[in-house]
DNA sequence: CGCTATATATAGCGACACTACGTATGGGAG
DNA sequence: CTCCCATACGTAGTGTCGCTATATATAGCG
């Protein structure tokens, strides 16, 4: 039991706060994706780790959108209908700023809780 | 302007979501700490980039106490009164646990967030 | 003909850190 | 001696934001 979802030890799902947006950014990065491939990349490249909740994708995609930092359009690819987003420039502007801000908020949190300074590769 | 705070570049203050209660259990590893020495801890391991308000330290330590991960105790220093955390077993346990998912969690998301893997040390 | 995967959407909830206060003492600056 | 700041604790209320639950619709498989 509990294979899937975010973490094996259940600490807090809540843990995204304020990492969403980066994330759905880089996944962005490659190449103009619709969002259920956005959900699937993120999970897919994490080994199934960060599977997120479609009312999870949606909603961010919506207000990156809303943001400037990505563009929709709408298109039919068999009989169903998708959204496809884009990255913008301001959107790659915040990508970037978004994995600095992530190295400066990992590195403090990893200094602070200490234990082992950073993950060894083994 | 803009030299304190946590980050340098603001994304969200809500990043912490999630990870407080493992760094105010990694500050008192090393022994009793009453609130405010917490806070100092905290701000002083990371070279001031993580300063928490009072409104945020003291809830949260309440909240651990009644929880059992850590239990406190009133003195009086200096006029001042004080009331000094200590971890329990449990709190231990939970910090281990914190650590444990802490690694997870960002190796996840450095995974989906690319651009450098892992910050070098150099 | 269900059942699953694909694909999108939203209303409401809940968790939790933060803002903005309030109380009180000790010590240094003026 | 009197501000004012650092120390030291506290809480009520706020706001953000990811999640739950639910809804719609098509394609394909058994």
């Amino acid at each position: 039991m509990e294979r899937a979802g975010v973490a094996l030890l259940p600490m807090r799902a809540e843990a995204l706060k304020g990492h969403l947006d980066g994330l759905l950014l880089a996944a962005l990065e490659d190449g103009p994706r619709h969002g259920y491939a956005v959900k699937e990349a993120l999970r897919d490249t994490t080994d199934g780790r960060l599977d997120l909740p479609t009312g999870t994708v949606y909603p961010a995609l919506h207000r990156l959108e809303q943001a400037g930092l990505i563009t929709g359009s709408w298109s039919v690819v068999g009989g169903r209908r998708r959204r496809t987003y884009e990255l913008t420039e301001d959107g790659r502007r915040s990508l970037a700023g978004a994995r600095d801000h992530w190295q400066e908020f990992a590195a403090a949190i990893s200094t602070a809780l200490g234990g082992a300074p950073w993950p060894a590769t083994s």
